[in-house]
DNA sequence: CTGTTAGCGCTTTCAG
DNA sequence: CTGAAAGCGCTAACAG
């Protein structure tokens, strides 16, 4: 008891009793005297004994626990979070965020590995934000937040990235702008190709062609949407607008055009994607398209718990939340 | 493999050689002829196998991650999540976040709880987040981010309450306001208590006597706030302004201000403590003291890591970080 | 260089 | 009603 923790051996031993009686107290099991029950439960309270949820995981392959996985602790993960937090009271479970030491996306198949070495063991399912990877496969129920491209074969969280973007470019449209860059997203994820496609067909149905020259690939995170950023806004002839395809790198794009020595939104207008708490913080505050983040978290709990509570086929596998523009002070008409 | 996770004996097995073998070879122990590691390093890869953190830790007592334990993930959790997230990126540990699935404080020594599941196995040392009891001596090393009032026995990251809470009290008096309520925080915090004391002495220090029935506890959550709110809000002499413990519970007065047919700041001015995103979104935006409180996160993980590679003496074991007033608009002078 | 053995803390048959 | 024994997946001596 000196150095660590008390386990269900030091209990035994003060108790007088077995390893094995202890944990049919602890576990509530029928065929324990109540005067044994009475002392061991006395025993673990002196002690102050709590069952190691590694050890228990281990052998009972039940936890209780729920895993959500992300990459990095960022603005978006920490929304979805507050979203899962709140939908994870009461029910009984608990949460265990995981996220792994390096930089964002900088190791594809993040998931896969944190879900191999949590899951079967610790997690009795996970939710995934924006995996790398479209088949994780770790052997326990799986709910993805933003999924990655390809066949859909796990059930989803998003919201309407399409339509988003759609509202995004016709917000800028609807300004005079006719020059409008695209700082696109994770090549990889759905949001991204999504929100691409938005923008193109936004264009097009307005009769802009899309030049090529003005959409690049930005990678949803700042430092790798800085470079592109500063590329766009160099261009010979400079856009009048620029949609980025979420706020971490629309505003990375507004420091960027701060250093260029341009104005937001007198020079370039700057639109975003999420409406993280970030962009209402910034100055000039972004115009973004919001996506309800906290309940895509509550949503992707709620799905995950239903999987594993066995009643999962009932219930839709594929949760799409809309999406709405927010028009705040960094895009103006021309 | 069929179903589940792929474990160590299924490699040893298709590679035709011992799970010690291979043990090795995961770890990169000496002793293992080349072609062998190259052979099971081969299987490894084919059936995308990954050691189970709970089977590694229940044996080695080392795992390179590091807790954070949080009763809840909301708005100030959150935060300091960011932070430890940026810290922990390339030292080779990983974060994994704690929460229960109950209402905040709900249930004191959640984090000796949560420590005692987790520590000895699963993490090598925990980040507390607001703990509920002093000393939870789970066995690992512990940093603690606003602490529990009472001896400060473990390493402490936290910012300084009572400068933030004068800061925020001058500024109530400098706009002319006398009849100051505070809806205070969790009594067994520290910073509440500091914040608190921070109160009373601005209002001494500008000769206004303190009226203990403007002084509430608000307990810094949402729903335990509303009610004394109210209560405050409702008195026959009502205060003409508010200082909040934190921002959430100031976020609650401002709803029951609206509640009760009263304008913000026209009516009553509020003030509130922490400075998390959300406190910009709210209309009006709110006046607020600024913790810095990602960089609470990232002193925290740094202290811990010190701590975890020995060389813990050497550095100072209690950070206190600067406060700041934020003025927006939920204040005003009368 | 490789395999055998023991055991981390716990749950779960199965005897007594 | 209680305890002895096996085993979850893995690592760490220690033999061979």
């Amino acid at each position: 008891m000196s150095a660590g923790r008390v386990t269900i051996t030091d209990v035994a031993r003060t108790a007088g009793v077995s390893v094995a009686t202890v944990s049919k107290v602890i576990n509530g099991r029928y065929g324990v005297a109540a005067a044994t029950t009475e002392r061991v439960q006395q025993v673990i309270d002196t002690l102050g004994y709590e069952s190691s949820l590694v050890a228990r995981s281990l052998r009972s392959h039940r936890t209780n626990v729920v895993g959500i996985l992300v990459a990095e602790f960022e603005p978006f993960s920490t929304e979805i979070l507050k979203g899962a937090s709140a939908a994870i009271a009461g029910t009984g479970y608990e949460l265990l965020a995981y996220s792994g030491g390096g930089r964002h996306g900088s190791e594809v198949g993040w998931e896969k590995r944190y879900l191999s070495r949590l899951s079967g063991t610790l997690i009795d399912g996970a939710v995934l934000v924006t995996p790398t990877v479209v088949d994780p496969d770790g052997g326990v129920p799986v709910v993805a937040i933003d999924p990655h491209t390809g066949p859909a074969d796990m059930p989803t969280v998003d919201s309407d990235n399409l339509a988003g973007a759609v509202l995004a470019v016709e917000h800028l449209l609807a300004l005079g702008h006719r020059r409008i860059g695209h700082l696109g997203g994770r090549p990889d994820l759905e949001s991204s190709r999504l929100r691409e496609l938005g923008y193109r067909q936004a264009l097009q149905a307005a009769g802009v062609t899309v030049d090529p020259a003005l959409v690049r690939v930005g990678g949803y995170a700042s430092d790798t949407a800085t470079g592109p950023a500063r590329e766009l806004l160099s261009l010979p002839e400079r856009p009048t607008a620029l949609f980025a395809a979420n706020d971490t790198s629309a505003l990375a794009a507004v420091e960027v055009a701060l250093e260029l020595g341009l104005r937001v939104p007198e020079d370039v207008s700057v639109v975003g994607f999420d409406n993280v708490p970030e962009s209402a913080l910034s100055r000039p505050p972004l115009t973004t398209v919001a996506q309800p983040m906290q309940r895509m978290g509550r949503e992707a709990v709620e799905l995950l718990l239903h999987l594993l509570d066995g009643s999962g086929e009932e219930r839709a596998t594929h949760v799409r939340l809309p999406t709405e523009l927010v028009a705040r002070a960094s895009t103006r008409a021309i």
